[in-house]
DNA sequence: ACCTCTTAGAGGTCAGACCGCTAATGCACG
DNA sequence: CGTGCATTAGCGGTCTGACCTCTAAGAGGT
């Protein structure tokens, strides 16, 4: 009967603190399905109360869940105020990558050799099978990205909205989640090198000739090539930006 | 001087909260390098006066970057004792991860390609270039796959292992917390379909010869040959265990 | 030299109060 | 009768101050 004849090595027993095991009442609330995204919690201090834990601690859990992208607290009074079950992965996801690579748990070679994992699939996939809203989504930020007098934080937003539209495509959302929070959490990094660069005339219109290469390798199904543009065009982004290993040629 | 001709909406001028003051607080200490790995923070309540919030306020923002894997809190007293600057990703973003597939944010499929994408980009790197730490690291986690007694407990953990090998071996640690944090996300759902799992011995006789299929073919740079085998690998294992969509065969 | 007890300081928890915000209510005025 | 303003009630947000539990380290006895 025991599943292991070597070595029963006793259980940690760990004892949960307050606030954990508000953390999982209210997981399991959520998993049983007796609360919805959109659904509100009862409020803190009557959960306190059921739960028997202080306010405090219900705070703490519900604080944690929040930067988890599980609920989301409003104050005020009506139908509007509470706290609500919600769904924001990639928000959270986001805050979670820029605050470690802000704190360099992750450099920014790690995030960009992710990138172009990521990317290249998606690239790849969305050769194999475009369908048309992804395609309209990809053609309108790339026309946005032409409008002339477009400041670098614009051309940005649109640049991101390009590549999120090829990772959307792909019809993975974890990826997807994935692709937008690197973007995301790399914004403020990608601008502020973008202030610096000189001879950003020049290289805005390289990045845009990419970019519709990029699409055109899409559009016409080429899936290898699609991929390798993606990853020539995020390395060598990458290195004008930041100074990395530029890609090879 | 305006960057934006067109266009000078106000900023939302947010609000924040007590806690995320004392989270950038701490984050600016760390950034600016007057917090390393291991250090340890002031008390709660000397922080709590220093940073003119309530120690409620204070140990909000403890629970939150805590759950982010950049602090640890232990009680007690001494050197051990306290709120010390912690540096573990991967165990967070395991927590996320297996949070948000429980919520069905993600789901199955989800996680199976994202890990499909991550882990083809692996075996291919690591059939490019393959360090001998790695490989002796590979090679120690199929053999405890092969010990006869092995629980399917012990035997998923060789598994993981030897995944994570092949993971860390492509140097993006980015990727390689991805596919750690996939697999344990995964790990209880993996091991109660397990459980359920009628003819293990033969399935198990089936995951190792596959598994040392993928070792041959990293270990003999056979590149895209790996890559195709770990995704046919993982596809196979998701639809016997979970009923996903079967590999093409 | 060793063991035991005490202590101090850290996080963990709690209760209770008050503040600030906002939908809903209801009254007064046009 | 309808409009608009003041009031209210209930929510999250914050603070205070107290007490508990845990544990390294020191004090002290054996």
């Amino acid at each position: 009967m025991t599943d292991d004849a070597s070595d029963p090595p006793w259980q940690p027993v760990k004892k949960a603190r307050a606030h954990e095991l508000v953390i999982e009442a209210i997981e399991d609330r959520i998993l049983s399905g007796a609360l919805h995204v959109g659904d509100a919690l009862p409020p803190e201090r009557e959960l306190a109360t059921s739960l028997e834990v202080s306010r405090a601690g219900v705070r703490e859990a519900v604080r944690v869940l929040e930067a988890q992208g599980v609920l989301r607290s409003q104050p005020g009074a009506g139908a509007a105020a509470g706290t609500f079950v919600a769904a924001l992965p990639r928000e959270a996801l986001t805050r979670f990558l820029r605050l470690h690579v802000a704190l360099s748990n992750f450099t920014i070679q790690d995030v960009t050799d992710a990138r172009v994992i990521l990317e290249r699939a998606s690239a790849a996939s969305a050769a194999r099978r475009l369908d048309p809203a992804s395609r309209a989504a990809m053609v309108a930020a790339l026309d946005r990205m032409d409008e002339p007098h477009a400041s670098r934080d614009s051309f940005n937003e649109a640049d991101t909205a390009f590549h999120l539209a090829i990772a959307e495509a792909s019809g993975s959302s974890l990826s997807a989640a994935l692709t937008a929070a690197i973007r995301s959490a790399m914004k403020v990094p990608i601008l502020r090198a973008a202030e610096r660069t000189e001879q950003w005339q020049s290289e805005s219109t390289r990045l845009r000739a990419e970019h519709r290469a990029i699409f055109a390798a899409i559009d016409a199904h080429e899936v290898e090539h699609a991929a390798d543009l993606a990853e020539a065009h995020i390395r060598r982004a990458a290195s004008v930006l930041f100074g990395l290993a530029a890609p090879q040629d």
